[in-house]
DNA sequence: TTGTAAGCGTTATCAT
DNA sequence: ATGATAACGCTTACAA
């Protein structure tokens, strides 16, 4: 690989100017730019990214931490980011935390050690106060998840309205049983504590109680959602709804309860959350609550990139919208 | 940011030994050695990928390409592929090229620029000739995508098996009348050529010949599937079975016919290429020929490694098998 | 066993 | 307008 001296040498100017070609300085000669140029071409020299970053100034690199990428939701929103980052001449780099503190952590030391120059976390495993402190090598922004009282910047959903509109929506189908699963625990800080309050704020609405036994916690995958479907074929007294925290476990519900012959919406009706690609294509399709990924990845970048040249962000928190699909598994 | 010398300064000796505390060499002795470390806990402090880079040895990370991250097949392969990488210390940075040469080459630059060590394409879009300069800027590694005549690492699936064994499936079945659905064209070197050899040679030896009508080329996603369905539904000929190049294709093509009253497979019987999530999930559940993804993500970055350690490979060709999954759309 | 010093490819500072 | 030089944080001959 040619160095910027072999470009020096080759048009017989200094370092420096080169530099000063490559950065476009004003105050360089149009004979001697030319001269560089004509240099660079000949050598087909790019700049080394290392030796920039080495020097301190690139800040091009943002880093995008997900639990896991296959989860549909999650590709569509890292390629939403990865899109508008490029097209901003942006590179991203991706993490999967599966879910798992030390991997987090790990990838957060990439900030530390100037790898990557901001991170957009989609999912916080470990405690605020121990993501806080690396803000202090880079910008950090929230995506999709959130904390309640935190100073930091943030790109969301109302998750409350979310869980609130899905389940107001079967109790206008009249079920009064009616199962919940969440992705996280029933209790915490954040998205899934939101979701948690705005199932909690419709039941009672409706003069429901939440029953203990319908609560399933950390379901994430389709895997999950039989699973649930099984315990629940298992139980004297079954919901006749389940509202679900992703469209992966709603789907898993579904094909569990038909293979062992319950007819959906009749027997059981189910809720997703997400409008991924397979809530058309489950038979039945599936009702849902969609979230607009896209725009919450670009609003994500755009944002992000503000931070990166220090310009100030009018807000804090930006919140997209969110609403209900209405299809056939409800 | 502590540095390596403040860790020197902290410990009273040079930053040589800290360097060769940090590298583990043998000839430290104890008691200075536990100084270090002493001192670099002290000051919590962590190596700069990026000055080591820059003096020229570290080839830890590892670049992915791949078309788009949405398509499960390839959110699968990635996901193996970073847990292995990350199990080995490495790191992963994914591109997505969108099909797109000029990303790729964007891409393959930082090769040259060595922000990356390797790379693992999974997909090519510009001539062979034109990646293969890229080459000695670092180790290039073919992981799904292959060329018959190349001279590159590459773990691959035997794809004219896959597609004789599922058009087989269907001649078996008692069809004649076959559509094929292909990502790519009907003619290029190749993972699709090869796909297209197989289709071929099962049509001859049922004695049946290709109906060009009937061939579909670059369809990719459940919306190409849809377009795909509707196309058919306006032949005055239709066929009785589709081959399809992916699940989501083949999920396009069944909510499509469903949506106009078809039933699958006694009006038309489909056939995926994947093994996807969704081909459980689709009713009828997806008859396809499952491609053993994260056997070949591990085995990629298995050689990758071995190639970044400069150690000798036994074979250029690592062939992993391929199986017909049978379930309701055939 | 340990330390000194040169160098990796840039850019910023200070002269000229 | 241009050039010499130091500095970024690390590794590695070479010396001691």
């Amino acid at each position: 690989m040619p160095t910027i001296s072999d470009v020096a040498k080759l048009s017989g100017l200094s370092k420096s100017t080169v530099s000063r070609v490559i950065n476009n300085y004003p105050h360089v000669s149009k004979e001697k730019r030319e001269l560089v140029e004509k240099a660079m071409k000949e050598l087909s020299y790019t700049p080394s990214p290392t030796a920039r970053r080495m020097r301190g100034q690139v800040t091009t690199t943002i880093g995008v931490i997900i639990p896991r990428i296959t989860n549909p939701f999650f590709s569509y929103l890292v390629n939403a980011i990865e899109q508008t980052a490029y097209k901003n001449g942006h590179q991203v780099i991706i993490f999967q935390s599966n879910e798992n503190k030390e991997k987090e952590i790990d990838f957060l030391n990439l900030l530390k050690t100037n790898q990557v120059d901001g991170v957009i976390m989609t999912a916080i495993e470990n405690d605020w106060e121990v993501v806080r402190s690396f803000q202090e090598f880079g910008p950090i922004l929230l995506c999709n998840e959130y904390l309640n009282n935190a100073d930091v910047p943030t790109v969301r959903l109302d998750q409350i309205k979310g869980a609130y509109i899905g389940t107001k929506h079967l109790l206008e189908k009249g079920h009064t049983k009616i199962a919940y699963c969440t992705g996280g625990l029933f209790a915490v800080d954040g998205k899934d504590c939101d979701r948690n309050q705005g199932f909690q704020k419709a039941m009672q609405e409706g003069g429901l109680t939440v029953n203990p036994p319908w609560v399933f916690v950390n379901k994430h995958t389709m895997e999950d959602g039989k699973a649930v479907m099984r315990q629940i074929l298992d139980m004297k007294e079954r919901p006749t709804a389940v509202f679900t925290g992703s469209d992966e476990v709603a789907g898993g519900i579904i094909v569990e309860a038909k293979e062992s012959g319950l007819n959906i919406p009749e027997d059981i009706a189910v809720i997703g959350f997400d409008d991924q690609p397979l809530a058309e294509l489950v038979a039945p399709k599936l009702t849902t609550i969609r979230q607009p990924v896209n725009d919450m990845g670009q609003k994500a970048v755009q944002i992000m990139i503000k931070m990166l040249n220090h310009e100030k962000l009018e807000q804090m928190e930006y919140e997209l919208p969110i609403e209900l699909i209405c299809r056939q598994s409800t």
